[in-house]
DNA sequence: AAAAAAGTCGAACGAACGTTCGATAAACTT
DNA sequence: AAGTTTATCGAACGTTCGTTCGACTTTTTT
């Protein structure tokens, strides 16, 4: 109910109707609506992060790091859609201590990305980006995906995990095609106010 | 208020209580909840749709045209945030004629960034990824910038979308410390099962 | 100055909200 | 078999919801 009509559109009532189970027998279980958002988002929250964790032990190579956190998420956000969308969509709908702790665990999930990213800067695997954008950019990338994803159409989590780290670290741009930065910082400002100039 | 509280969150009296207009003055103006939301989309959307058509009339370099877009896109982002999280954070929210006629609106600005990329690929800039995929990638860097930008401490508009057109164009990789492909395909699926192995 | 139009609001409407209570039934423990 | 815990629910609580109505004031037009 929440994944279909986010956590202040759906009423205890929806999710009565949905469960089969009636209005006080829900409250038997949790004790509010506050509290089973709070446990479909901790839950979901902790075991992606628990499984990255687990994939990364033993692993130095921060680009190897990368490829299996983009994987990790990726393939548990194409199989679990419903609560994916209800972690990245509603983390605004907790408050308080549920609200922290969330965040909390956002945060952890963060530092290794961003620690992967700095890793990879120092052994000379990144260029010179800003981290927090990139590491940001990256996550962009992967949590906008339950916006268009239809699986009919898109590629699954293995192909769709490996073209987003291939994006990621090399761009779409055909290298021999494309002049990498010069232009980019030469008349940007005039280019954007004058439109009408042929390029 | 629904920036703030989202669009089922926030109520007519919340709106009345900020606005310092009664409830039943309120609907001298507008007609109902859901025709707020959809004013404050549409407007939204057809002035950032409207400006890019305006600033890409004349540029023929495909490249160009992405630098445009996603200069545009982040500069009015940064500059209604508030407008612009309601746009796409409640774009579930609208209903029946009001939400096709959004819907509609997102076709026709993602049909832009589409058919740039294909120019991209005609004039041999782009390499062989699949387009949908790249293009909502690139939406989903610029579309979650609203969840984490903090003017305080991150880059404005300018910057921003130089960084973020660099990396879709070129990634963050160092081309020389990071050898591309080739691995990507080699053992993934053992890489990911056995995350014990060393590099 | 009279008439018409535009603007503003208090009070109310029925419906839906999250939550609670007390009763009842089913399942276990002794 | 009696007693206790666990499960389940109908009915109701007080509150808030989006919306409407009729009355009143202000502004504009004649």
């Amino acid at each position: 109910m929440f994944y279909e009509k986010g956590y202040e559109g759906a009423s205890i009532r929806d999710i009565s109707r949905a469960s089969g189970v009636s209005l006080a027998g829900l409250y038997y279980y949790v004790e509010s609506k506050q509290k089973l958002l709070y446990l479909i988002q901790a839950y979901t929250f902790k075991t992606v992060l628990g499984r990255l964790e687990g994939r990364l032990a033993g692993v130095s190579d921060p680009v190897e790091k990368l490829r299996i956190l983009v994987h990790n998420h990726l393939e548990y956000f194409l199989r679990h859609p419903v609560e994916m969308k209800v972690l990245s969509h509603e983390d605004e709908a907790l408050e308080g201590a549920y609200r922290k702790e969330v965040l909390q665990t956002k945060r952890r999930y963060y530092a290794i990305a961003a620690g992967i990213f700095e890793e990879m800067r120092a052994r000379g695997a990144a260029r010179r980006v800003n981290p927090r954008v990139a590491v940001l950019s990256l996550f962009g990338m992967m949590n906008w995906v339950y916006t268009w994803h239809r699986p009919k159409i898109d590629p699954r989590a293995d192909a769709l995990a490996e073209a987003v780290t291939e994006m990621f670290l090399h761009g779409v741009a055909d290298g021999r095609a494309v002049s990498r930065g010069k232009q980019i910082l030469a008349g940007r400002a005039r280019r954007i106010a004058a439109p009408g100039r042929a390029a």
